[in-house]
DNA sequence: TGCCTGATTGCCT
DNA sequence: GGCAATCAGGCAA
């Protein structure tokens, strides 16, 4: 059963913290498959200059705005997708991107879609878990309450590590980064700036 | 209209 | 540890 809306309806560093240890679910013709969250970010609204709804709710960034719930998969760099979970109440701008999975279910179905063997690189970064999970453009903007992309309840770690967001220049000392340190499967990369 | 940057990854040296 | 791949959106002209 998944989570009920209550659940994205908060502010948005609450949602990123309780997403950890809850399992993102995607159902496809190909297959089911599934992974525990480890590792999230938090983009705030049009007060963070890291995020997307920075500039208000234009383009791309208008999911963002909308009552949390729903998947915001945009594409990054050219090359991948990234998946979000949209945040807060109708008018607020936050957003919680998925980082890194601890794969569970649909092992082999993964490992097909990434080409990888290794269980802690088939999800370790959110373009990773997009491309396992085969989540794109088609999923942008479903709902997570009822469609085959859904968030079911879970464990919470035993305990949550904090940092700076990976990869961004603006607000980068803000420590929205959120994830269990116990887990093998967070994305290892060191903060690069450029 | 065109240039530049980025919420990244994986291959190459 | 460097760097290319590849494109949407912001911003300058």
């Amino acid at each position: 059963m998944a989570l009920p809306r209550a659940f994205y309806v908060r502010p948005t560093v609450e949602v990123a913290r309780d997403l950890l240890g809850k399992t993102l679910v995607h159902r496809t013709p190909d297959g089911l498959a599934s992974g525990r969250i480890v590792e999230v970010e938090a983009y705030l609204g049009e007060d963070d200059p890291a995020s997307h709804a920075f500039r208000g709710p234009r383009g791309r960034a208008e999911l963002m705005f909308r009552e949390g719930g729903l998947a915001y998969v945009y594409f990054s760099y050219g090359v991948h997708y990234c998946m979000n979970v949209v945040t807060g109440p109708a008018g607020t701008g936050g957003a919680v991107l998925i980082r890194a999975l601890e794969p569970l279910r649909g092992v082999a179905l993964m490992r097909r879609r990434r080409a990888r063997e290794p269980l802690t690189e088939l999800a370790s970064g959110p373009g990773k878990l997009a491309q396992a999970l085969a989540i794109g453009p088609e999923q942008n903007g479903l709902s997570l309450l009822k469609s085959s992309l859904s968030l079911q309840p879970g464990a919470a770690p035993a305990s949550i590590a904090e940092s700076p967001r990976i990869g961004i220049t603006r607000a980068a000392d803000w420590p929205l980064r959120f994830y269990d340190p116990a887990s093998p499967h967070v994305s290892r990369r060191a903060s690069s700036r450029r």
